[in-house]
DNA sequence: CAGTAACTCTTACTGCGGTAGTATTTCATC
DNA sequence: GATGAAATACTACCGCAGTAAGAGTTACTG
């Protein structure tokens, strides 16, 4: 299985967002889309888009005019996964549960929310039955 | 509320567990507990926590010998739910059952967890319910 | 007392995230 | 063809984690 064990920065996460979400933008499309919220030089989002092709998070094609094109080579899953996962072995000595204890209890958590994962944990439940 | 959004990064937070489990400890402390899973120099150890002295993560007072002892100022609790928020925030908008979602889906989660899991719900559900 | 071990303090270096300036190329337009 | 806007490439700088060497202090131990 792949163990990629993939930490994404503050910065990096946010471009990668945008890469999730429309598939490939080039440098200016990016930086369009994080200056919603922040307000970042074209520059800085180039030049952490560099560092992240070198690392493999991404990779660039020539766009069909001056601007290159960036694409995710890593996907949004495994990311979450394995930095939720690298948390939880950080703070929990790696015991999920123990995480989802200390979610229940430090977070709010609405009544329909319980409901919600009450389902899902049936549902759970029930996968682990079928899969035996 | 306290809102003192701590992160800790890697070596921080096993020098902090030590500190957590036994209330103080010299620099030579920490660096036996840590060198059962790691081999760090001694001045290593002596540097981060006076990083971590001027960060106000740990207070150091003069030991009755030669050696400083040094004990926490942040509480594990508090480390641990503004790393976990945090991440929430990053990966999922701040949704939280959107990373309980996730983890339930992405982790190995045994039987005996779920009805564990199960029970505390139905525990928060009895506070909430309490609580109005 | 001399030697050794433990300790503190200071300094330093690497690597990376984040940030951006500058120089250069390139294209679209007048 | 000149001009200006947009893109790329390169370089740099700060701050911080992590790592540790070196210098100097203290203190136990034979």
């Amino acid at each position: 299985m792949g163990k990629k064990r993939t930490q994404l920065a503050e910065l990096q996460l946010a471009i990668m967002d945008v890469l999730w979400d429309r598939g490939e933008a080039t440098v200016g499309e990016v930086r369009d889309a994080l200056n919603k919220t922040r307000s970042l030089a074209y520059t800085t989002v180039g030049t952490m888009l560099m560092k992240m092709e070198r690392r493999d998070f991404v990779k660039k094609r020539q766009g069909d005019g001056r601007a290159h094109v960036f694409r995710p080579l890593i996907k949004r899953e495994d990311v979450s996964r394995s930095m939720v996962s690298d948390l939880a072995t950080r703070l929990f000595a790696g015991d999920v549960s123990e995480m989802f204890c200390h979610l229940l209890a430090e977070c709010d958590v609405s009544r329909e929310e319980l409901s919600r994962l009450k389902k899902l944990i049936r549902q759970k439940e029930q996968k682990l039955k079928d899969d035996e």
